[in-house]
DNA sequence: TTATTGTATTTTGAATGCAAAAAGTTATGA
DNA sequence: TCATAACTTTTTGCATTCAAAATACAATAA
């Protein structure tokens, strides 16, 4: 370590920062953003040196925060010799898309009965936002988008549990964009999946949206194993 | 526990038993059996020094091990005033067993497609000692049964993030068991729909085996709520 | 050269140490 | 009596230390 946070020179600039939330809860935030960033790839090692380094703090909070991870299945520890960052097999990715299948389906169903007007509305303008990114081919700014109404439908279902698990397999699922890429063809297809899925949500029809859901996550492994 | 098994007296009885897999993990399983036995209640506090007592372990390996159950919400951690066990709110108890529906629903398709007659053999003695115990009014020994089948059914799935999304929720329902009991009469409720789960397994009819898996656990809800 | 053995370095697993925060206790004053 | 304040003890968060395991490297022999 260089120099923490906390001692960082006399009290001029910025504000001291206590220490709000744990440290190790920090990290794991961070590590995660950094595997679905694609800063850390697929079998990669990370050895917990560089890393406590990289983020000014030691060993304790660091390892914590791996073994949250491991559980999270974004790690992999191996006694005695560090954690690796998860390979995705296409085996996994087969087993991963059923399972988030059934958490849409029922976050569908959940969030036509709960969802309000305005979240629809919201969920309306994030999806024009994406179609926008769609037709300026801006693959990025596309993903991000995507995500958010995903994780709007999952909001409006207002099941915690349900989206406890989902954010933990989302993650997972992400880490296998870097393993794989998208088609244009596929990707066309995705949007015109994406305007079913408003305008299920919208008519409030769960059943339908659930199975759009499940469809346009059926496709979406499809192209990532392809 | 009062000795730990590395320090347990000379080199006499047994090996030395070098420490195969990792502290933490063990830790992670002993306190997961804990809870999941009553020993440890819901809103209990959780000191880390009597478990470290408890357990002939230092705190590292303890600590470690507390974020992973908190991580399983299992346990929920209070900034700077330790872990506590978490409390289950009818509220909660109300959203897992909607998504317990999902992955069991989804399970029970899966395995219709691929369990084994083998494996159905097992899932049906494993039926007829539960009905057994159920006879005898032996509650304890029948709810080990009926972890076993269920886990039967997730096993037969053949779908390892299933099957761990599963275990994870199924440890926090089963918290509920005690803050809640059974009635008789749900009791051979259950006992009846398990009939027709064999029945459904057996006959590998998928769609008919998630509807009953779905409508078990609504009963078994709303006994707990009850 | 290639394989192998022995040694030094790095990395991990777990225990300990230390400072900050919380909880508990006693003492004081209304 | 009750409330508050000062102090003590306990508990937690994180850094550091130490030993064991793994890795990297060098020397030697085939």
């Amino acid at each position: 370590m260089t120099v923490s946070a906390k001692d960082a020179g006399p009290p001029a600039g910025g504000p001291p920062a206590g220490p709000g939330p744990p440290l190790h809860e920090e990290v794991v935030g961070r590590i995660r953003g950094m595997i679905l960033a694609g800063e850390l790839l697929g079998g990669q090692r990370v050895p917990e040196k560089r890393l406590c380094d990289q983020l000014a703090i030691s060993r304790t909070p660091l390892r914590e925060a791996l073994k949250v991870l491991a559980s999270e299945n974004l790690l992999v520890l191996l006694p005695n010799r560090g954690a690796r960052v998860a390979v995705l097999t296409t085996g996994d990715v087969d087993e991963m898309f059923p399972v988030m299948g059934a958490l849409e389906g029922l976050a569908g169903e959940l969030a036509c009965r709960r969802i309000s007007d305005i979240e629809i509305d919201e969920v309306r303008a994030l999806h024009y936002q994406m179609a926008a990114h769609h037709k300026r081919q801006e693959l990025g700014e596309y993903f991000k988008l995507n995500q958010r109404i995903h994780g709007k439908i999952f909001e409006a279902a207002g099941n915690e549990t349900l989206g406890g698990l989902y954010a933990v397999l989302a993650a997972r699922i992400r880490m296998a964009r870097y393993q794989a890429n998208l088609s244009h063809q596929r990707w066309n297809q995705a949007m015109a999946e994406h305007e079913e899925i408003l305008e299920a949500l919208s008519g409030r029809d769960g059943p339908r949206l659930a199975r759009i859901l499940r469809t346009h996550l059926e496709n979406t492994c499809e192209s990532v194993k392809g």
